[in-house]
DNA sequence: TACCGCAAAGAAAGCCCTTTCCCGCAGGGA
DNA sequence: TCCCTGCGGGAAAGGGCTTTCTTTGCGGTA
């Protein structure tokens, strides 16, 4: 590997000089020397050697970005908004797939903090563990004590700056959809019970069901992994179980699919028989059939603002952004059978799904 | 950020005895001191600089990997392949998202060039542009030379080792399957005509319909973005000026769903009017509506050959491995409307899809 | 002619580690 | 008793770059 020194030799300059004019210091070189230099660069295929420039220069640029998996689609169009700010700041992302271990989390935190990163981003699902909880918030602030930055996606644990999607009335949106559609006997496909995500989006739920004199025991509860195979396990245990469920409302998309695929083996009719309901509305819950009925979170905004919040230190105390969900109208979708209603309602062009906006302030439930 | 010295000064020993008690030199140390450097490590929650480290240690543990989009299923595929191999031989993974723009995949090789990954990976289409090609070339070749090492996917234009999936093949495969339900009207929605992994499948498909006495005109062929928005566009295109297809090819995946999207938006009949087939089997293709006929190919297994190959220098000269396609034949696919043949098909259990597996070799199109 | 000031280039001091080399000491054999 | 060996520990030399500080050389003024 050619060094700058080889480059300063070639040139016939010194290596301050060579550096200066790498990387377009502000002090002005001579523009004969500055010549001489780019073309010893283009002869010897000089590149910078990253490693000793970022121990050299002081300060920090990259930012690291913990999330469970970049190629989930949820974290893809969370990292999507992530990278959209960072680039527009000139800032390297380093993101780190944890796939929701949390000790791959506290081993990634470490890591990023050795690769002195300027802010740390944890986006996803807290956990309900005390211990790791603390373990996990000894390391951030330590990391804050050196002047890192923290932001977090959906945390609650963390009592810096965060961004909240409100899972709380997500959960709660689409419980009151269904009810309004005349559901009564519902049952959820919820992703793991020690994800907080998972515990915010059924709380909400259970409010919603409430207020309409339902109740959602726990036995109409199937705890999965938060993918398609898990949404298919448990709707297929859950319709085993309760074989009168008129809606299966799945805690994201994913188990939303695998609960169509489910029912569509069992060649049960949805949303004639039984209505489905995601939570997410990644792109592709439009081109399922029947497309998907979700909880719009703003996914990308989500992403972005947490940069935002990384990178611009604050003045005062932690800010916490809450945004809003929605519901998005599709066709997984129906009246319940008993509830007398007509059987034919009308069905949206294909793909397209009305959106109804809904304040999350104000509409939050008790 | 506390430093080795400051662990050092803390246990009451030099740099290093900590160096070597933190990271398990092969030099013994007393119990007595490794205690209370590893006390004093915990007491100032001390991380080594990543670089620095880098900076010191010569050998080059990291390997590079420049892509489309990790969050693209195609290449979140892939990647799965590759981190297992890295992983499995504690290599860390830098992956670079070029969105297809060859200056960015340029700038990258530059970038991980100066991390000092010790192997670069290439994955995804190469470009029908020469002068790309040829400062790819030098830059790769400039890496060679100073030890690195470079693996290919899908790329003809890099001579050294590569992992080639069998486009011409696969397409030749749902060319010939489209003919034998007796589809002779087929149109064909493409992905951007300055990729060769276009080229090549379109190449394997006009092959299989000349075999059959079929021809495949250029008006047939819509270019697009590889994504659905660009799949639903270039077949509302193709079926405006082409009413009488009875016969999509999507290239893949992502297009297909477009092309199913746009279909179902205009009432038109999948397979009974018109039969869809995509490319890559990407996993949400059993989960669309109807069901998608594709192309299978091994993506986490051409990953993790890939990683082998980049991290064993091999002996010879250099190695190309090719990776078969095989059709999976689902429920988009029908027998074409006029050819007589009886109009129901059995069907598959849904999303199961059977398999036909095809050697490559020896059913090459000539 | 002597001196001053300024601009441009170079010398050198880090940045934080790893690792080689060397030293001191204790134990064993002659 | 002396020398050699072997072992644990420290000193110091990099690794490749940035940046401050210093030097050099020039034009301009008194």
């Amino acid at each position: 590997m050619a060094t700058l020194s080889d480059v300063a030799r070639r040139a016939g300059v010194s290596p301050a000089t060579a550096s200066r004019v790498i990387n377009g210091s502000s002090k002005p070189v001579t523009e004969d020397l500055r010549e001489r230099v780019l073309r010893a660069v283009a002869d010897l295929q000089y590149v910078p050697n990253a490693h000793a420039q970022l121990l050299a220069r002081s300060h920090r640029t990259a930012v690291g970005v913990i999330v469970h998996d970049v190629s989930d689609p949820y974290f893809a169009e969370i990292t999507r908004g992530l990278q959209r700010v960072a680039t527009d700041q000139g800032r390297l992302l380093m993101i780190c797939n944890s796939y929701r271990d949390p000790d791959r989390e506290l081993e990634y935190v470490e890591l990023l903090r050795g690769h002195q990163v300027a802010a740390i981003i944890m986006a996803g699902s807290g956990y309900h563990d005390a211990t790791f909880t603390k373990r996990l918030n000894e390391k951030l602030t330590a990391y804050e004590e050196t002047g890192g930055r923290v932001a977090v996606i959906g945390r609650h644990e963390h009592s810096g700056d965060a961004v909240m999607p409100d899972n709380r009335t997500g959960g709660w949106l689409i419980g009151t959809e269904l009810c309004a559609l005349g559901h009564a006997e519902i049952g959820v496909v919820a992703g793991p019970e020690v994800l907080t995500t998972t515990t915010d989006r059924l709380a909400g739920l259970r409010a919603a069901l409430t207020e309409h004199g339902r109740s959602l025991p726990e036995h109409r509860i199937r705890y999965a992994e938060f993918d398609r195979d898990g949404g298919a396990a448990a709707t297929a245990a859950l319709l085993d179980a309760e074989p009168a469920l008129t809606a299966v409302v799945a805690l994201n998309d994913s188990m939303a699919i695998g609960a169509l695929a489910l029912l569509r083996s069992r060649s049960v009719p949805v949303p004639q028989q039984v209505s489905v309901t995601g939570f997410d509305d990644m792109p592709i819950a439009r081109d399922v059939t029947p497309a998907l009925t979700t909880v719009r979170l703003p996914l990308v905004e989500m992403g972005a603002r947490a940069m935002a919040l990384a990178l611009d230190p604050g003045a005062g105390g932690p800010r916490v952004e809450v945004l809003a969900a929605e519901v998005v109208r599709r066709d997984s979708t129906g009246p319940a059978p008993d509830a007398g209603t007509a059987r034919v309602r009308p069905t949206n062009q294909a793909g397209s799904g009305r959106r109804v906006r809904r304040a999350a302030a104000g509409r939050t439930p008790s």
